[in-house]
DNA sequence: AACACGTGGCA
DNA sequence: TTGCCAAGTGT
């Protein structure tokens, strides 16, 4: 046991030990050891890994990154990709407007600052899909500067460590302060990811480890008990349900009628079956006449702020349909599920059982 | 400031 | 089943 009060750059130094010893080991990361030899990250890759990682678990990453960078090893790569082939590769992921913001990030950097990115965290948020968190987070990670980063997981260990009951959002202006305070000059990048390590793996949202933190003496909340409870939120809003039709139509050849959905809204960017608008009382809108068939489940799915219950249909596609503006048929052998969003991935598969 | 924006795992 | 949660951003 140490006596309090303990110093910013002691709290810095011993979570550096930690994370010297305890550091996860993901796909993008170098770790303490290669980085204390002299082995730098690629922004590129943790650009990427960033982005990817917005409101999203490590694990449902690790595969669309790989699949990414095998596809795109370099940023140049990706600026000269196919639209509808980069949001095909991140269907499944979620918020979509994360992709279409990540290829014009790319070809921003690719085009304009010839496939190098800023190194700076003014140069990184004027770009696309980057903010507060992921310009600090690249600066951080990627140029070893001393910018603090603020996600979730340093939110909470903020919160804990310094015992804040005030509820988010209001409080962040003060969990961002403590959080500047213990950002410490040297090895920046890797206390960056050591805060937010400890936050994933020890100071967890639910039983956190106290008893293992590096961190359990000086935490004010650990003292006092109220670590599990901390960072208080404010009460969330009940999620509406709405309905909705959408309609399988497939050629005597096999090929599938899809739609481009549009860039701005939900799942922006994105292909999926023609259907109804989504609300309360949905009206039929087949794209065609034709004696549509009910699959006679109904897809259930959940968005961040409503429930949807979508009824299926299916018909077979006239030989004489003329795709309309928007609309595109996608040969059987180039249709893969895995490149629609989930909830479209769904109304297809009622049609396999 | 408040809300829109996905998904899957877990208790 | 329901609600919460995960390395947030754009408007």
């Amino acid at each position: 046991m140490r006596d309090h009060p303990v110093s910013a750059e002691q709290l810095s130094q011993d979570l550096l030990a930690w994370y010297d010893t305890h550091a996860r080991e993901m796909p993008w990361r170098v770790g303490p050891t290669a980085r204390a030899s002299g082995v730098r990250p690629d922004p590129y890759r943790i650009w990427l890994s960033e982005v990817m990682l917005q409101q999203t678990t490590v694990a449902a990453v690790k595969d669309y990154f790989e699949r990414f960078t095998r596809r795109w090893p370099r940023v140049g790569d990706l600026a000269a990709a196919e639209d509808g082939d980069v949001m095909a590769e991140w269907a499944g992921l979620g918020y979509y407007a994360r992709a279409r913001n990540l290829l014009k990030c790319a070809r921003v950097v690719a085009e304009e600052f010839e496939g190098v990115f800023p190194d700076a965290y003014e140069g990184l948020i004027a770009l696309p899909g980057i903010g507060p968190y992921t310009a600090a987070a690249i600066s951080a990670i990627a140029f070893d500067r001393p910018e603090t980063v603020l996600d979730g997981n340093v939110e909470r260990v903020m919160a804990r460590l310094h015992d804040e009951h005030e509820p988010l959002p209001a409080v962040k202006p003060v969990l961002k302060a403590h959080a500047a305070h213990l950002t410490p000059s040297a090895r920046p990048g890797d206390y960056a990811q050591a805060v937010m390590d400890l936050g994933a793996t020890i100071c967890t949202p639910k039983s956190p480890a106290c008893g293992i933190c590096p961190w359990r003496d000086p935490c004010r909340a650990r003292v006092k008990g109220t670590a599990p409870e901390l960072p208080k939120k404010t009460p969330k809003k009940p999620k509406p349900t709405r309905y909705g039709f959408v309609y399988l139509a497939r050629s005597a050849e096999g090929d599938w009628l899809l739609e481009r959905r549009p860039d701005k809204g939900l799942l922006g960017g994105m292909l999926g079956w023609p259907g109804s608008e989504w609300n309360d009382a949905p009206t039929e809108t087949p794209p065609f006449d034709a004696d549509w068939q009910d699959l006679g489940a109904e897809v259930r799915h959940t968005f961040t702020h409503f429930h949807l219950i979508l009824q299926v249909r299916s018909a077979e596609l006239p030989a004489d349909f003329e795709p309309r503006a928007g609309q595109e048929l996608v040969r059987r052998h180039d249709f893969r599920p895995s490149s629609l969003p989930t909830v479209m991935r769904k109304a297809f598969d009622l049609t396999r059982r």
